[in-house]
DNA sequence: TCTATATTTCAAGTATTATTGAAATATGAG
DNA sequence: CTCATATTTCAATAATACTTGAAATATAGA
């Protein structure tokens, strides 16, 4: 994962209103969730929660799909998981203290 | 985790600054970084990246331990786990798409 | 076609945050 | 004590992001 790109999902989830709705897309998993639905379980306008479903799109976060007359959202748990591994990379010079397999963000964490 | 703690937290890594100086930090280590070092490693203003440090010490991402006349700052790797824990929590709705174990941040990640 | 519902777009106002340089503080060394 | 170094603080500017409400778009059903 690129600096930027993380950067924009880390801004993306830096934002109480867009964390829960990240949360809740979590917590949906595979069959996602519509904003309408999300609107009413999280209370938020219906016009900022488009917004801020966009930036996580936009960061990669989430993904939209049409189903009749809704949209499915859904979160982007490879991007999400990419972004756990970048923040943890060459954690404490690569010693013993740290996962064995840098390519993974799995494992207990360091030090 | 806090809803608030998390959101300081991911703000704190949000910026391209602060997300290379806590990646350094991380990399660093128990041993830690003076800002100086950093500064020199990184390319920033010291005035700059001393506002960033305290941002992620704020956030509860970072320590800081006055050795001599230096400063040794450390990441937090305990806030950091917890933070990568509360982004995949009740993920899934808890189907075995998912980590088992909700009280742990690892394991490869779900769906 | 007409209507109701779902969702997005737009614009404006407000607030928050980053950057810069200069000045202040503190510590250890000579 | 004085000096040099390390680091922080402050103030000003510039940039970015959030919220709100109203209007626009699109889809499905009667």
């Amino acid at each position: 994962m690129q600096e930027s790109t993380a950067v924009k999902a880390l801004a993306a989830l830096a934002q109480a209103q867009r964390l829960r709705a990240f949360r809740a897309l979590v917590v949906a998993g595979p069959s996602g969730m519509t904003p309408g639905v999300m609107a009413e379980q999280l209370g938020s306008a219906p016009s900022a929660l488009s917004f801020h479903l966009k930036e996580l799109m936009n960061a990669g976060l989430a993904t939209c799909e049409p189903r009749g007359r809704h949209l499915i959202y859904r979160a982007n748990f490879s991007q999400m998981t990419d972004l756990l591994s970048y923040l943890t990379l060459h954690c404490c010079q690569g010693e013993e203290c740290c996962l064995t397999d840098e390519t993974s963000a799995s494992g207990a964490l360091p030090c």
